[in-house]
DNA sequence: GATGACAACGAAAACGATTTATCAAATCCC
DNA sequence: GGGATTTGATAAATCGTTTTCGTTGTCATC
């Protein structure tokens, strides 16, 4: 068996030219049936396998997605919520018979820039996964650029964003407390992100359309999974004269700090205080009590990230219109909610 | 500003021809200083970028590493454990200037088989992941070819085996609860597995070495990660006449399985109930009680494994000699494990 | 002044595909 | 039958590098 077939080999032994090999395997039209199917036995007889840099050289075509994780420690892989969608969005592309490389983020002097790599690489597109600096030197180049690009949670003028509907979830998720008989409602909210905007704004909308006060000791700014500053805000909520009888937290890791701290303040949860997270990551189903959360469809948002991305490459004929795909979350209902009885509301 | 500049751009512009400026580039020295200046520069200038196709698809060095998750459903990128040591791993290679592409485990009828992915793409290496079916078709064949391999925690004659000490790490666990008093242990471990071939051993060696009887009914198979079957086993270890003092899980999250039992069973861990759980991923700090785990030194494992593949693309020079490179873990002390006093035991 | 060593460069052949231009033969259309 | 079109195949150009090998020119050595 020879090390490495190629297409010269099987021309040879077919008796035909290369450029016949290569429309044979390629199923083009310009080849009679029986050549091409003599072509394709011969191929697979002999292991053929096509030569990537070879055949990508010549037709630009990769099929191949750079994805670019954040460089910022603690997300990226590590944070759950986005290995999850990597993972979802993976399955999609890898389906539709594209692969994925990672583009390279390390501190290493002579790395090249991220559009360089793309460039050096000839991504087909990039997947923009998370929360990264969108003002650096670095993204705004590769924005700049004409490549196709999915961005996750971030509006982006040029390009598909693909994002959790924070303003409409967040609705949920206060409808669902509101339901429950909650009036006081405490909000901890993450940094003043895009992201957090969004729930902000739907939080005040709530208030307002339900001539609810809203107070400004209720609201506090906290880092996304800052365990011990959720601590030390639940502690300063805890304080309050005026005390809520729910908090929400930006999402589940920091709501589980509230959790932890009220505990060991001797409450109960959710008898003494109610309490709800966000993102409905995998432990929110085996703390005690469940944390009642807002689940962001990561499944969804990684299949609508890859369909779009292929599409976009695939399909250039369709003027590329820069768009925002909205994906709903859904209500994930533990035992930390409980329900206020109208007597004490 | 020209679309894409090449070679021969640089080369028309500096009067010189194409080969030397290749030279240039890649720092070669049969050429001299002042040119070699020059060309560099005028790249510079240009913004030129090599194209890996091109450069790859003649010297055959990709600098591109395939990444083989399993495709076992729940584990992969969804498996804290995996991402972690994904993480690590990547960090380490990118670091070293290398780039990381996933296999495409979909079953897209017309996907390469794994072998096929890395002739097509010319993969330096392989980094197998996680777990998948040692046995299949498709393994088999990469295994049989002579492509710098390494495997996490699969022994294998040919290949670079980063495993964490299994055996070692249960010793540990094991005397750590044994200096707490702990004489009646009881071990849920999980299937039969080589990763779990070493607790067990180490856990019977122990018992054996302490005089300590081993009791069948103090031991179970339950597979990693099933919640649902860990609450199972703890009622059935609960339910034994000669109760143990303590449980030992095969992992984090079937040890939260166990605690939850137990407490709506209205016990007190660690009052009436030890537990402890294994991997040490990052829910452990944020139950409460803590979970006692064996915290294993995923970074570690990611840069060991790293590395040694590197080194063992770069140098083939030296003999390749199938090696395990044993990591080891650390206990992370909860507040799941108590003491028991030395009347009682 | 012949010889060899060495440095600096270029021409050209790969690498393995795709694509374009071309061409002969076959088919079709009045 | 003559011209136009279609079909099936090929040769050659091309993609952008790396690498081999050969050609200079210079300089020290004997």
């Amino acid at each position: 068996m020879k090390e490495n077939v190629s297409l010269k080999d099987i021309a040879r032994i077919c008796n035909v030219s290369v450029s016949t090999v290569s429309k044979a395997m390629n199923d083009r039209n310009d080849v009679s049936a029986d050549k091409k199917e003599e072509i394709q036995r011969v191929a697979r007889e002999l292991n053929y396998v096509p030569n990537y840099m070879a055949s990508t050289l010549r037709s630009k075509r990769t099929r191949n997605i750079g994805v670019l994780l954040s460089e910022k420690t603690g997300t990226g892989l590590l944070h759950e919520h986005f290995a999850r969608i990597l993972n979802s969005f993976k399955e999609t592309v890898e389906e539709r018979g594209y692969t994925i490389t990672f583009i390279n983020i390390s501190n290493s002097p002579n790395r090249l820039s991220y559009m360089e790599q793309c460039k050096y690489m000839n991504f087909d597109g990039v997947f923009v996964l998370c929360g990264t600096d969108y003002n650096s030197h670095e993204i705004r180049e590769l924005f700049a650029s004409d490549l196709p690009i999915v961005v996750i949670d971030h509006q982006s003028p040029k390009h598909i964003n693909v994002a959790s509907n924070h303003y409409g979830d967040m609705k949920r998720l206060m409808q669902f407390v509101y339901e429950r008989g909650h009036r006081k409602i405490a909000y901890i909210h993450g940094g003043m992100s895009e992201v957090t905007q969004g729930r902000l704004e739907a939080y005040k909308d709530f208030m307002k359309e339900h001539q609810l006060p809203i107070y400004k000791e209720y609201l506090y700014t906290c880092p996304y999974r800052d365990y011990e500053r959720g601590s030390a805000l639940t502690k300063a909520v805890l304080a309050l004269p005026n005390r809520p009888t729910c908090i929400l937290y930006p999402d589940d890791l920091v709501a589980v700090g509230g959790l932890n701290t009220m505990q060991e303040a001797g409450m109960s949860i959710p008898k003494d205080m109610s309490i709800a997270g966000y993102d409905g990551i995998s432990f929110v189903n085996i703390v005690r009590p469940r944390i009642t959360t807002l689940h962001q469809d990561t499944v969804s948002m990684g299949i609508q990230a890859g369909n779009k991305l292929i599409n976009r490459i695939e399909f250039p004929e369709e003027k590329y219109k820069p768009e925002t795909v909205v994906v709903d979350g859904m209500m994930e209902p533990g035992e930390s909610v409980g329900v206020i009885s109208s007597r004490n509301s």
